[in-house]
DNA sequence: AAACATGTGAAATGTAACATTTCACATGTC
DNA sequence: GACATGTGAAATGTTACATTTCACATGTTT
């Protein structure tokens, strides 16, 4: 019923390849995408593309205006801050869900991701891409307890923007640095099934994230990007 | 970002179309779709049947096996229970985010709603349909207070599934007037701005419905549906 | 006889050239 | 200056065809 694997090959390379530029920024936000133009890129015709462009219109990475064309959505900080509150909501319907139900060894293989991202903190350069991969493994193993397959779907797409708004904005070191410790607090309060004292921490840490995505916002403006 | 018309004319259509048997069951649950017949039938190409059929996939009503085929999927009774906990997830954090800044004219105009409930109880025979459409328009006015477009649009896919799970196991009138007063409870809460009991009821409400899916469900099992 | 390899055909996916529809913009009229 | 109309670029939709893949049947080996 979910996470499908419903593409075949070539509309899959080709939502990959798209999904990438745009997250990447090769392709501008407002920038229109000539879908004969890409298949010839590809080597493809338009069919793949059309199919893989359709997924990405779902995850909201693209609009197509009728008769008109195909752009890349252009997303404001509104549209960052509700997928921030969204998956707030869902983290802490998650961890409603399961602190009494919890077991030792998922709470050791929690506290393992986050000794895991502990060892990143001294190297350098800082592995900035593996961090953020295991932060949001933190995160969704979170949901996956929760076991609602449903509630997982929705969870992951709101990652896509997650991971384009780090992309847009590359919160900066120090600031990840601050919000690293929410990790083994969240541990804590996991163990301990303190529930409020866990959501306290959750809202706090989101919360976080969504004053550091302003700021970085608002400088971007300045900036006239 | 959300809510796109994107669909030209014929995708539409044919989207309408499709989702209206699924849900209508002129399609049943696993059964092969093919391309090449429903273009035929509705006398257009592949290439609009394609994109409805590409949207339907998205919400889970249909799934592509590659190189195999397109089939209505079958939905199973977690599906469903998931669905009605993704929906209480999602009413729950709606209600905790707008209690404190709920205005008049917002309560009036969702007492209004309950009274129009209301007034449906006596036609008779029972209009199952319209009663069905305010029950979700009533809920979906809670949702949509809390002024989040992305959280609004994964509702509303939820809803596709609720729509469906209804008539599948079209629920009794006398289980619905069970439920029907708990409308105007949850009307009182919120004017009370009384976040506890209006958590709880709306938790007692949904429960219910997922108790009723169950014993439908069941049912359906023993003859053989 | 069971496990494995191979051949074959139906059916899905992908291609490409073409037809149709629509919108945006420019020009002309009231 | 507001409105109507013409025109062309560009999107959508159609069609026939090529290619790819899987399922199943048949044959071979141990």
């Amino acid at each position: 019923m979910s996470g499908e694997i419903e593409t075949s090959l070539l509309t899959k390379q080709v939502y990959d390849v798209l999904k990438g530029k745009i997250i990447g920024r090769k392709y501008n936000p407002g920038e229109k995408l000539d879908i004969n133009k890409i298949a010839d890129e590809f080597g493809v015709s338009r069919s793949p593309v059309k199919d893989a462009i359709n997924q990405l219109v779902h995850e909201g990475l693209i609009e197509i205006i009728p008769r008109k064309g195909t752009y890349v959505t252009e997303l404001n900080l509104t549209d960052f801050i509700e997928v921030l509150d969204a998956r707030l909501m869902i983290e802490m319907w998650a961890a409603q869900k399961i602190i009494q139900t919890v077991t030792d060894e998922q709470m050791d293989e929690w506290e393992q991701i986050v000794e895991e991202m502990d060892s990143l903190l001294d190297v350098t350069p800082f592995p900035f891409e593996l961090y953020v991969d295991l932060d949001m493994k933190f995160h969704r193993t979170l949901v996956q307890w929760a076991a609602n397959k449903k509630v997982q779907e929705v969870y992951s797409s709101l990652n896509t923007h997650v991971a384009l708004s780090r992309l847009v904005h590359a919160t900066s070191f120090e600031s990840t640095l601050k919000r690293h410790k929410d990790h083994q607090c969240l541990c804590e309060a996991m163990r301990e099934r303190d529930l409020p004292s866990f959501l306290g921490k959750i809202k706090l840490h989101i919360n976080s994230l969504k004053k550091e995505l302003k700021k970085q916002w608002d400088e971007g403006l300045q900036d006239g990007i």
